[in-house]
DNA sequence: GGCGCAACGGAAAAGGTTTTCCTCTGGGTT
DNA sequence: AACCCAGAGGAAAACCTTTTCCGTTGCGCC
């Protein structure tokens, strides 16, 4: 096992700036200035020191260079639920924000565990990150992450937080279930019932008052009856179809929290010989390709660019550790994705 | 945007050493060894020390350490694939096998761009990561990454990788089929058909010789036509049945390449009204909970212990950070998860 | 009372890089 | 011929921590 104790093992050690400065016979200084095109130098012994530092692979230590510049260009992420279906593209998007700026990204997995996440953080501070992001949905705002007193950027992405200091970014829920609505309304149904996921979960709250509003901005009624509050599950979708249908025969369009519920709707539907879309329209929620596409037939569904708001967040984050300071929400938009489960034309992806 | 040429923007500067030995009134050498519990120290001495640096929040700069030591307590993990559903796992356990060690993982998603992943490579080789870890699995043998001269330790998982020399560890596709077929078998199912990813795969290959292997084992016949090859999908585990159907009415069981195709085939069954696992016994591969337990019935299916392979690369990384040098693949043994589309009693896991 | 030894803690080097400041050389000017 | 200046590159400090090597103090002992 490797402990803080145990010397490196003996292996041909990097070339260093000295190294080169040796080979090239000129002072280190110079190799610096040469490498960097600063200073004054001829031409012809930059070029030599080029070569040198070249031929003998070197490549400046970015932990010296950290040192001086205070700054290590790394930032940690550190994501609470287990990476999951949502972390993997913010994720993605992060890293593509921060690649421009050569920043290196440190993951940890806190999966919840309060003990670790605080050893995660010991451990990034002591690195020296330049920034933290933390992402990861929960039912609930979280609590802020302590620094211990550091004075580190902080961004929550995906992830909601109690502090109103902190700045967060979040998918617009409200919004999308309202997309989701507005199309079913678009496509002439008006008998729309709602199965959704755990109450507890702001989202499912979100969603449903999006949803609540698009239906009346087109005076259709609201009714408590057709929202339906269960869990994640494809088994409660299927279950929902169920009460539902002996609640309201006379839906015409089931709008759902996410897509592993409406497929469990879909499937539950096609059962019982109703015909989606003719008979019910359904509109999913999340835009999870494995789900959504596989469903039949394939999931209208509201898609929340969480690799957008990845690169949001990079960008931001980026903002932050040149010393803007930001704080509390944005929302950001949601696309709807057409496929076949409400009949509408597949258009593509409409803008939001 | 932040760029290498930016200053810091003014923040509170971490306290140092040197401010903690101030406010305490000793030397720098005195804190350092008074907060490692190093030298010969008065009793009173260390615990003041200690109390200083608790009070300004002294946290050791790692970036100094490190450049000390000679060693940065990071690896850099490199992944080709887009973080998938197989990344997770192992991420997860590579990660459990190196907090231990306190060791920090830098995450590069590479996604097959050359260009990207040589640009990743030489930002973890300037960090100076003790190790690099190789994953995301493609359908043949990748190039090692090249280190430029390097003499980094670098590590395949769930990877395969074309040089000889390098460490790899996968998981055992030929065992794995192998153990479902013998499930198959051992409830009483003699005509078994086959259906899987494509050919080009080399877990493909594998799976298909390890069932090969365990029906021959039980004087069962291989029969070419009862192997169907085709895409990862559930479209195509759905397409199959019909061509299954059609060529081999006799079929008592399908052993599946995945668990996406085993449910598109549990699901094409249902439909034609032959039930699962009554009359034709399913297995999966993969052990995908999403898929795997939202499928009805249940699949039973093989799980590649992901996370296990993952812990099991750090352990075999920290060694080889150590100076231990290793070449060659290793295989991890899978396991079977009997769920409900075999029929037979709900055993939890068995050992493979 | 002088000596030696143990206990304690300070000084300084090392690790690799950048940057500022300084020195040296050579050419041009008066 | 003396001087100045620019051009080129070297020396050293700074970043922060650890560790080795010493120096100092106080005590016990002869």
């Amino acid at each position: 096992m490797a402990s803080p104790d145990d010397p490196a093992p003996t292996r041909p050690r990097p070339a260093t700036i000295w190294d080169v400065a040796h080979a090239a016979g000129v002072s280190v200084g110079t190799v610096s200035k040469a490498l960097n095109g600063r200073g004054q130098l001829r031409a012809e012994t930059r070029e030599a020191v080029r070569t040198t530092a070249a031929r003998l692979g070197f490549r400046p230590n970015d932990l010296a260079q950290s040192l001086l510049r205070k700054r290590s260009f790394t930032i940690g992420l550190i994501s609470t639920d287990r990476y999951g279906r949502f972390s993997i593209p913010v994720l993605e998007g992060i890293e593509d924000a921060l690649e421009a700026a050569r920043i290196s990204v440190f993951l940890c997995s806190a999966s919840d565990d309060p003990a670790r996440e605080r050893q995660h953080i010991d451990s990034l501070l002591a690195k020296r990150v330049d920034g933290i992001i933390v992402t990861g949905r929960r039912t609930d705002a979280r609590t802020a992450i302590d620094l211990g007193g550091a004075s580190v950027p902080v961004l929550y992405a995906f992830a909601q937080v109690a502090d109103p200091a902190a700045p967060y970014l979040l998918p617009d829920d409200f919004g999308g279930a309202s997309l989701a609505g507005e199309h079913l309304i678009g496509l002439g149904r008006t008998c729309i019932a709602h199965v959704t996921g755990p109450e507890r979960f702001e989202a499912v709250r979100q969603r449903r008052d999006g949803l609540r509003q698009a239906l009346e901005a087109h005076g259709l009624a609201w009714r408590r009856e057709r929202v339906l509050s269960g869990s994640w599950s494809e088994a409660w979708g299927h279950a929902a179809v169920t009460k539902l249908l002996a609640r309201r025969p006379g839906i015409d369009a089931i709008a759902c929290g996410s897509d592993q519920i409406a497929r469990g709707v879909v499937d539950a539907l096609r059962e019982r010989g109703v015909r989606v879309p003719d008979d019910v329209a359904i509109v999913g929620f999340d835009n999870w390709e494995i789900i959504a596409a596989a469903t039949r037939p394939p999931l209208t569904t509201i898609d929340m660019n969480l690799k957008h708001l990845g690169r949001e967040a990079g960008m931001r984050m980026l903002a932050m550790i040149d010393g803007d300071i930001a704080a509390g929400v944005v929302r950001l938009g949601c696309q709807l994705v057409v496929r076949e489960s409400c009949g509408a034309a597949r258009a593509g992806r409409v803008a939001s």
